[in-house]
Parts: structure tokens; C-alpha cells; sequence
DNA sequence: TTAACTAGAATAAATCATACATAATGTTGT
DNA sequence: ACAACATTATGTATGATTTATTCTAGTTAA
């Protein structure tokens, strides 16, 4: 047991931590080790520790370290070759928009230069499945809209966690009413981009209200089946969060937390 | 050794096919259940036979089995929970933009909905690269692009392969030149569809050199740093083909092979 | 009788430990 | 320069043990 060992989460802890679900040995060695990587203690083109040597940093069974490696490697992070061993592949082969990659990225010191792409990429993806929305929700996609919807509107402005919550829930839905599985797909790059809006954001609660009605216009033009329109106010909508944000990206570094503001991030 | 494992690929066969690198035992085992997940063999929400049945069914140890299982349960396409068994997750789960498991969807029956959400997807995203690549793209970027164009003019019309190939390639390098990391990570979507784009297509050859010359106009657009018509040309050059295939994927059923025609896919 | 709750058995994955196979890589000797 | 050999780190195999969950049966309470 050394400083590794400690440092990875023991079993059955802290219940309320995420899904619940207590994550296993192999999950926890494979979230250290990819987050080592993403933030780039383990550089790219590096080869990492012998399986043998990682055991006994992790001081856990080669199976067990195995597994988590295999994680790794089907996620692009890593790739392991005989006798050569295991090397951390070119940050471009990473599959940077897999659930568990985004989830690993949160506690980490954010790549701001992926994290522009995000937005650029919303700004593209996300109009586009509103538009589609408009022409294809069903009656049960659009109930699950406004549901998010109401659920923004009377989330407390300082709990952050239930507005970010929410907030997901709202452009989630759209994603998913456009019908289109590959939208439907990039749900977690959403909620991914959507917490570094959040943690990043330092235009202190501007103006929450704005926020919520532009959301508002964007649910009322899906739901009047506006394609155009809708289109168009779901660019506004992340238009607003995005200039904030791209401000915050192009200073540089980002200056901490920030638990200030709720507004202007989606 | 019975029906199964004689089907899936022994060790060093066809070095022509695919990569060259010769699949491990348990990259040959996660692509068969994989593709079988894919397919729908193992239906959604089903169970798989437990890692002792799949042992025997695949001739393999419980090591390589379980590391097969672990790279699909990476990519979402099934979950392992105690005493519960292995469960195919809902699709909705499944990550589709992997890059491994775009390859796998290529020799199976491919999935028109998702099809059609890849062109849909395309027809968003790379004009938005090819307007972000106007103006970001470096020197060496703008040499890849026009390097793939060459490619394209001189392949023969009847080598499909080598078609697709620098198609791909084109598009790729417009991603890539697009300097936004999101974009660069969907270069796998994009030659999976376009992959299925040829295989699909039937409008029998009809005219090659106008693809090609709207290719030529991309590029062109690009070079010259016309952001907004870099935008358009591209959007011009999928629809082309979308238009096409989007009618074949309205009929339903898919036609098999269809070796016929290298124009209008992309 | 029914409902709910509890203790225990059964099950399948998770982990551990060890051994051997295989393919690169380094090294040595000619 | 080249071939033969030893080395090394991953790949595969096997069996034992642990753990969490589900199923079952048995008990208790309404």
C-alpha cells in the first residue's frame, strides 16, 4: 500500500458520489490511469510502467490491472504492443467523445483547446438537432423537453448542480427528439461541454433570466414546429454562452472554480 | 472447436485483409460478439451466455473471453453485473462512433436509420469544418488536402478501393485542417460513411467528373480562404451524394453489394 | 391466507495467483 | 553485416478464491 494505492478510491465509499454504483477495482485503476493521461502525467508517445510494476503501484492482481489497461485501449488512450510495452498513443487517436473519457476529463485541469472545440462544435451540432427536432418530435420527445424546461425554471439560481442538471436534461432531450442517433450519441460530449461551461464561466450571473427565456424560445419553436426558427434561436441560445466562454478560453490559463455564476452557459 | 470457432478468423490468414495486423485471439472474439451485438443476434437488453458457455463456444480461455467482453463493455455495447449475468445494453448506450466499432458495422447488414443519421450528421458537420479549415488551416494542412485531390483525379474509376480511399482521405485531412479537435476525432465516422455510402449507392457511375470537380471547388474555396463558400461548396458535395443515398435508404431494404458505381458518394 | 421480511443457498462475475506461449527487441558471436 | 540466441513484456491459459446479487425458503406479522 503506498501513495498510489491510497490515492484511488477504497471500495465501498462515499455512496452519494455519482452513479451509486461502487465502482470496482478495475474501474478505479483504469479512471487513475486514464486521467493520469489525459492530463498528461503520462505524456503522449510515453511508454507506461510494466504491467508488473503497475501492479505493484496499484497493488492490485495483473488481472485486475489487465482490465483496466484493456479499458484504456479500446478508448484509443493506449496501445500495447510485446516486448515493446504499453504506449500512450497522439492525443488525436483518443476517443475523446466516449462517456467515460468526458466523465474522467471533469477532475482534471481542463484542455482549453478542447474544450473550444466543444463549443465550436455545439454551436454547429446543436442547431442543427433543434432543427431536426422541430420536424421530428414526437408528442413524448417534446414532454420530456419541457419537463427540462420546468425544471430550469424553478431550480434554485444557487444550486448549481441542479441547474447544471437541468440544463443538460433540456438540450439532451433535443439531441435525442431529433431522431438521429448520431446527434443522439453526442448527448455526452453535451453534458460534458455543458460542466466546463459551468466551472469555466466567470461572467457572474449576468443575467439568468436571459438565459432562461432564450431556452424558452427555443422549446416554443420546436414545439410550433418552427424548423427555421428553431434553428435559429438554439444558435442564440448557445451563441450567449459560448462568447463568454470563448472570452475565459482565450485568456489562457482559467482561474479556478469559480462557483459564481449560473448564467449565460448554455 | 466446433461452428464458431471455426469462424472466426484463425491467427495469421489473408494478410490483405484490413490492417495487416494480424487480430489477437480476444480482438477476434470482441469483433464477432461485437458485430453479433450489432447485428442484433444478441438482441438488445439480452443476455449472453455466461463467460463459462462463451469459453467453450469460442474455443478460448476465460483470459482472452473476459478481455474481449471487457473492450465491447468499454465501447457501451454490454454491461457485466454479479450473479446477474452479461446484458446487451439499449443502442441508445452503444458508442457508434468508435472507431472499432464503425469498422465492425461494415460487414454487416448495415443499420439504415443509423446510416441516414450519418449523412444527416455529415451534411452538418463538414461544411461547419470546411469553413473553420478556410481559415485555420496551415500550409502542410492545405498540402494533405490537395495531396488526397490528386489521388482522387488519378485513380481509376473502376478501383473502388483506391476511390474510397482518397475520398476518405480528402475529407479527413478538411477535419483535421478544420484545427478543431472534435471534428478531427469524427474522421472515423466519416470513412465509415462514406464506406456505406459506396456500397450503397446505385445511381450506376452517373458523373464521376462532377463529383470530382466539386471536390476541386472545395478545395479551391479552401486554399483561397473563402470561408463562406468553403462552407457552401462543401454542403454542395454531400448533398450530391446524400440526395442519392438518402433515396436508396428510403426503400428500405438495401440491394446487396452494388459494385456498380464510384460517382456521387461522397 | 396473505404480505413482508430474513436467513441462507446458489450463481456468475470480480479478483488473485501462477504458469507458459509468443513476438519483438537486444546482444552476442562469427 | 548477419545469423543465432537470450531477454523481456505482453498475450494466453488454468484453477482457486472472493464478492455482490439474485433466488429460495422459511419465518413472522397483519
Amino acid at each position: 500500500m503506498d501513495a498510489v494505492t491510497a490515492s484511488i478510491g477504497q471500495g465501498k465509499q462515499d455512496p452519494s458520489a455519482g452513479d451509486g454504483a461502487t465502482s470496482s477495482l478495475k474501474d478505479r485503476i483504469a479512471r487513475d490511469l486514464g486521467q493520469r493521461i489525459l492530463a498528461g502525467t503520462y505524456a503522449q508517445h510515453a511508454l507506461l510502467p510494466t504491467e508488473a510494476e503497475l501492479c505493484v503501484i496499484y497493488g492490485a492482481s495483473r488481472t485486475a490491472l489487465r482490465d483496466a489497461l484493456l479499458t484504456l485501449s479500446a478508448k484509443g488512450l493506449i496501445e500495447a504492443r510485446k516486448r515493446a510495452g504499453t504506449r500512450v498513443r497522439v492525443s488525436s487517436e483518443w476517443n475523446r467523445l466516449d462517456a467515460q473519457v468526458l466523465e474522467w476529463m471533469r477532475d482534471i485541469e481542463p484542455d482549453l483547446d478542447f474544450v473550444r472545440g466543444l463549443i465550436e462544435a455545439r454551436l454547429v451540432i446543436e442547431p442543427a438537432a433543434a432543427q431536426l427536432a422541430a420536424k421530428m418530435a414526437t408528442s413524448g420527445d417534446l414532454a420530456v423537453i419541457e419537463a427540462a424546461y420546468e425544471a430550469m425554471r424553478i431550480a434554485p439560481e444557487d444550486d448549481l448542480a441542479a441547474c447544471l442538471d437541468a440544463d443538460v436534461r433540456f438540450h439532451t432531450a433535443i439531441l435525442r427528439a431529433s431522431r438521429n442517433p448520431v446527434f443522439a450519441n453526442l448527448g455526452n460530449m453535451l453534458a460534458a461541454a455543458l460542466s466546463f461551461s459551468f466551472r469555466l464561466t466567470t461572467s457572474a450571473t449576468a443575467n439568468y433570466q436571459q438565459t432562461l427565456s432564450a431556452h424558452g424560445d427555443v422549446l416554443e419553436a420546436i414545439r410550433m414546429r418552427r424548423v427555421d426558427d428553431a434553428h435559429d434561436q438554439m444558435k442564440a441560445l448557445i451563441g450567449i454562452a459560448s462568447n463568454d466562454l470563448l472570452a475565459v478560453a482565450r485568456k489562457g490559463r482559467h482561474q479556478q472554480p469559480a462557483a459564481a455564476a449560473k448564467a449565460d452557459t448554455s
